[in-house]
DNA sequence: ATGAAAGCGCTAACAT
DNA sequence: ATGTTAGCGCTTTCAT
């Protein structure tokens, strides 16, 4: 692997001017600048980051923490997040997480083990030692589609979002209408939240029976809470005609139960999600949720953590946190009670 | 940041005896070394990678080469690969590819630039010169899920998976089947080779009328690809009774234009996909498909690599190409031809 | 404008 | 068994 002293001993010059070269700094005859440039190309010349890491004593490396099921919305995002981390000259490593306590501690053994220049969370974690290592390492930080108190956030209103979602049903004259969500982390319960506002501020009578909260949000657990809602729903005069899951992912295993006991999906329930995953428009019926500005979370959290670390902002000084739109999409799993 | 000299110095040690603690070597005294061992505990020590890396002259970095727009398979294989490679000790770095001459030139260039120890492909590319690249660089190299020739591969025998889907769609009484695959790539022709297969030895007519090739392997090409097939049997006397798509998210575009022109799905049309993502479970109708051994394919993508790295086998001396079962899951969008 | 020299944190060869 | 030393590839004073 050829070396900045092999470009320098070729060239008849010193390390420093190739380095300044490489660098593009000033004080440097063109000539040479020009002589050096041909080099490194003929020659395929690329600095050791390594060393430059170690003089420089930064690692050009960010962490992203990311939940290991990570799911299409989150997987979109982060090869989003990447490409443009990649644009800035950081290196991207992940850090996957399982959300029982064992795994959480090894992801942070593991972060603090790393000498990270910044670190993007697009998942809450339990462990509040996570970010207390945050703010006490001074380390720059980002959290995204969520937000922690202290840190810079971008996310958009999960509340509004849900409420949203929730009043279209109503106006599509549901009343009885479940939800499906999950206890483990704030989004669920801010969507869970939406959802009971909606309700109130439409004068429709709360009764606990209404949502259940399982403990993940894919496919598999909507199929538990939807079971869970047929089960609550055996002895009631009347079932409920409208379901809002917490997630795309909730949403398909709700329908998978749902069609499953010959209920038909918008026909006798209509469904609404969160997330507008890739399928969701695929799906039979296609799927009604609510669409995140993927592409712009992306940018801006990336840009976010960027500034933090070349800017003289404080990391912990005045936290910006970036509240985007959202769109609700209509398609074919919502109708008309009729 | 607390450091090797530091450690020493608290210790009242050489650094040598440090290092020599932390690396887990012979020669030094017990005692030395559970008071080294508690004053890193204390400290929270770390070992600086870049200083670490530079003298070894090895990144611990490996890369992996995979689609920009990689799919629940592939994210879910990753993920697994990361896992395995973590345990030995590797940073894994991502190149999201697009299969643009230029992105992947770009990547390629990036790949150079990164003094990587090795690489896992997770696809296939088609310029020549990234396989040139990793050969003439000694470059340790896996392809996974695909073969290229020279390389170690871990994979399943893509085109009798094919022809084992193909079968049992034969074996339901179906004759006028059909297939929709992707150009782009050996694992769509091979595919596509294996229902030729399958076609010709139940002497099965062939017409090249029966499979249609796409620009790439997603839902929104499998509508594409199910219009066109559409359009074809439009004047013909009999429509086909099935469909066999090269990839899940084929067959879930493909279905969706199915049940847009009301033609139901196993009634009129069976259908089969290859790869058994997530959701082909929970979809109405539940997907048939080929399942590949995901688990196995990622450990053992990881281990070849790692033994490659640190094995004297030279990197293109006897690469080992190492084929995995299948299994063709039966679900319920297939059907006995009424 | 350019070069010489020091040093980043670590490991390994060599000495003791 | 332990310490001393040199050096990995780079950037950055500090001279000139």
């Amino acid at each position: 692997m050829v070396n900045i002293k092999d470009i320098a001993r070729q060239a008849g010059m010193s390390p420093s001017t190739v380095s300044r070269v490489v660098n593009g700094k000033k004080h440097v005859n063109s000539e040479k600048r020009e002589q050096i440039l041909k080099l490194i190309e003929q020659t395929g010349y690329v600095p050791n980051k390594a060393a430059r890491s170690m003089v420089l004593k930064r690692s050009f490396t960010v962490g992203i923490v990311i939940p290991d099921t990570f799911n299409m919305f989150q997987r979109q995002l982060f090869s989003i997040i990447e490409r443009h981390l990649e644009s800035f000259g950081y290196h991207t490593l992940f850090f996957f997480v399982k959300f029982d306590d064992q795994s959480e501690e090894h992801c942070l053994a593991r972060l603090k083990a790393e000498h990270l220049d910044g670190v993007i969370m697009i998942h809450e974690v339990k462990n509040p030692l996570f970010y207390e290592y945050l703010s006490g390492a001074g380390l720059p930080a980002v959290t995204t589609t969520f937000h922690f108190p202290g840190l810079p956030a971008i996310h958009v209103n999960e509340e509004q979002a849900s409420k949203d979602a929730v009043n279209h049903l109503i106006s599509l004259g549901h009343r009885r209408i479940m939800m499906i969500s999950g206890d483990g982390f704030t989004f669920g319960r801010q969507r869970a939240e939406g959802f009971f506002q909606a309700l109130a501020e439409a004068d429709i009578s709360w009764n606990e029976n209404r949502i259940v909260f399982v403990r993940h949000y894919t496919p598999e657990f909507g199929m538990y809470g939807m079971r869970e809602l047929l089960l609550r729903e055996a002895k009631a005069a009347e079932r409920f005609t409208a379901l809002f899951a917490a997630t795309d992912e909730l949403a398909i295993g709700a329908i998978r139960v749902l069609e499953d006991e010959g209920i038909r999906v918008p026909g006798d329930v209509s469904v609404v999600g969160f997330d507008d995953i890739d399928i969701a428009k695929y799906m039979t019926p296609r799927l009604t949720t609510i669409c995140q500005p993927l592409t712009e979370i992306g940018e801006k959290t990336a840009q976010a953590l960027h500034r933090q670390i070349t800017g003289n902002h404080p990391a912990f000084g005045e936290p910006g946190e970036q509240i985007l739109p959202y769109k609700l999409v209509i398609r074919e799993s919502t109708r008309s009670r009729s």
